[in-house]
DNA sequence: AAGAAAATGTAGCACTTGCTACATAATAAA
DNA sequence: TTTATTATGTAGCAAGTGCTACATTTTCTT
């Protein structure tokens, strides 16, 4: 059973992960934080030993809720011809943006081996290719190719995204489906 | 012909610019770069009204430096099929890489709307999605479509490239590679 | 050479950052 | 009920941030 100390703790964890997928990353100061959630920094590093652990812990609880909203999403396996167009519905989904938002800053923090930020990016990578090898209608041999790159054109198209670029979008997945096996 | 001090101001940038490459802009303020390119913080805002004209011109010659260093490695116009793995290669290029590296960055702010992100990030989308499009050898009706997956692409590879995923990025070419028109 | 304009130095302000020291109040264990 | 543990408050430090005020030197123009 949870002490009363654990289930404060847990209650701001939930609030902070809100707070941070609202946010970002880059406004993330322990005062802030604090603020949000309705407590002080001072008590933040009483549940957390430094800023370091309270990130990793907070993000991997996003990346947590997000593995199951993507599950919950989840439909029968479907070819990739289709199942890009499909994910690119799920990505644009309000529930779901705030999370690529949040995984395009994770990246770049990762990209330059900033910890924790890489080793849970990496870990959140892992998981989508999973998830994707999961819904693509192939063969295993075929699943090993196609659940990467069903997992770089996603990433792309959010990248996109972000700089507003949708009718781009629209003539890449044309263009993409004019492609056959 | 140009003043004295328009020239200093010249030099100054073309090592900011270098800087900023090297250690991205997270780490950019103005006492960091002053140090760094041999000024002062003070000299700087002589130079420039506030940080965001500076970041602005200095972003501006950084991203017009990419665009002359892929029109030095063009090529004669080539298949899509061909083209990804090309262009996986030049990112791959230890000049090249600094550059997408700060790529992603830009885009984690630009995500935001953070400015002078957003509008200098869609800038250099525009450009590399025209560059893609004089590399593609197809009629312009593909080209159309073509050149945006490709961006896409390549974004996604450079993606996955930020948390050491090259094995999935090998995985995801083979996999293309088995499509056809 | 005299005056105007540009370049540079030195200090500082008001704010934010992660984190700590030192205290007291509330709760749990004995 | 005493005692040990946990929770919370208040203050502050040392470092960093963009930017400004005020001064002086250097350079260019006439």
């Amino acid at each position: 059973m949870m002490k009363k100390g654990e289930l404060r703790k847990q209650e701001l964890q939930e609030k902070m992960s809100i707070h941070i997928l609202t946010n970002g990353l880059q406004s993330v100061s322990l005062r802030n934080l604090a603020k949000a959630v309705g407590t002080s920094d001072r008590m933040l590093l009483h549940y957390y030993q430094d800023k370091e652990e309270l990130m990793t812990e907070v993000l991997t609880q996003i990346s947590d809720n997000l593995i199951t909203i993507l599950e919950q999403a989840r439909t029968v396996a479907i070819p990739f011809n289709q199942l890009v167009p499909h994910l690119y519905q799920l990505i644009k989904d309000p529930v779901v943006k705030p999370y690529i938002q949040l995984w395009l800053e994770l990246i770049a923090r990762a990209s330059k081996n900033e910890e924790p930020y890489f080793s849970i990016a990496k870990q959140i990578g892992d998981s989508f290719i999973n998830y994707c090898s999961e819904l693509i209608q192939a063969d295993e041999e075929e699943k090993e190719k196609l659940a990467p790159l069903t997992f770089i054109i996603i990433e792309g198209i959010a990248m996109l995204d972000a700089i507003d670029f949708e009718s781009n979008i629209e003539k890449a997945l044309d263009g993409l489906s004019g492609f056959q096996k």
